[in-house]
DNA sequence: TGATTCACATACGCGGCGTATGTCACCCCG
DNA sequence: CGGGGTGACATACGCCGCGTATGTGAATCA
């Protein structure tokens, strides 16, 4: 019984690092907040922090991977019911903007991560990105939607553009919160259905 | 001549922080910036920078604004040629891309900008969103533009995805820095191409 | 059971920021 | 035209936070 005890006290500390830290970041924002107190509030010292993730930016990497696998992992989940990809990715742009209001994405994922981590790294890291790719990929090929752009680069562009308004929604006043909100979905969803074919598959290719 | 030469001591001490800072940060980032040896580089000392910007984070805003200012200007240069607001929302979109490729945008526009003084700044930042609403807004009036969504939610998903495929290009190694320019500007013609009415203003609303 | 390794804690030094305070030149007004 | 006031800086101080080098005790393995 003790005799994996020590790899769950590993495992333990590294978790214990990661959500103090995952808190820590989203209230106070990265630069804000620091090792000495972050370690000292679960008992800790830096010792532990530089042993296991290298230092203070790769605590944050590790807490901007697990948030972004946590979105993308939801995301999977909303747009697995859509029927074709063009509806998956209206089902996940929808969500995405809800999903990513709350600090953790907002001051995390979009403010400290690619300014501490570089764009390099916080291009790569999206998951989902991949998935936007992904699906409008099998959407042009599908022919629901328009061919021009490179599913790559228009993955891309359409995640930059959630981002955005993501962030826009979470930067206004808790009181316009609502109504910005609803704006920000209308004109995520008009973006992406200003992507799809107008005629639907009429004799198209049949099953997506 | 000494008269004057009181305000435009003053005037050229700013002058001469911005400049500095604006090459700075740009070449190492905020972060990574001393405040002792910028103000030094230009024969001043800390005392300068606190009182006239008030610290390192006004610094910043100061040199992000000039950025901005800078390449709105030259967007409105460019969209100008341009004959009715479709068309000049596509130039922009073009030249946008380009046009930020340079550190000083990449580095202090999208990285640090956001990051150091938030999102609520630097959402408000833009000058180019404003352009972009406003343009939206005249299009979809003209209707050349389809008319869902709202411009101002447009603008910002457009912004954030001009922004992205910006970034997304000066993040490619070298060697691929072309083809991949080359994509994202044929994905941000498509982008905005996607917004247009397929029929041209047939029996639409006359004048804009 | 003894040597080794590993997961941390401790200790040190440095740089950088903000602020409080000082100083000197210029401006204004009598 | 000269003296007080104001403004544009320089100087000095203290603190905090990071990274690194080093120490230590417990667990693992031979």
């Amino acid at each position: 019984m003790t005799a994996r005890s020590r790899a769950q006290m590993i495992d333990e500390t590294r978790a214990k690092l990661l959500r103090a830290a995952r808190a820590a970041f989203a209230a106070s924002g990265y630069a804000e907040t620091s090792m000495d107190e972050l370690t000292a509030s679960v008992g800790l010292t830096r010792g532990a922090l530089y042993h296991h993730f290298g230092g203070k930016s790769g605590l944050l990497a590790a807490v901007a991977d697990a948030i972004d696998a946590d979105i993308d992992a939801e995301l999977d989940r909303v747009a697995s019911a859509a029927d074709g990809p063009a509806e998956a990715l209206a089902a996940r742009a929808e969500a995405f903007v809800l999903l990513t209001l709350e600090p953790e994405a907002q001051r995390i994922l979009f403010r400290d991560a690619p300014a501490v981590l570089g764009p390099r790294v916080s291009a790569r890291d999206s998951a989902c990105v991949q998935a936007l790719a992904e699906l409008i990929g099998a959407g042009q090929a599908a022919g629901s939607l328009r061919p021009e752009g490179s599913p790559g680069a228009l993955a891309v562009l359409v995640d930059g553009a959630l981002n955005a308004a993501s962030a826009w929604v979470a930067a206004a006043e808790p009181e316009q919160q609502d109504e910005r909100c609803a704006e920000a979905r209308a004109a995520s969803r008009a973006l992406i259905a200003a992507l799809r074919t107008r005629e639907p598959d009429a004799a198209g290719p049949g099953a997506a």
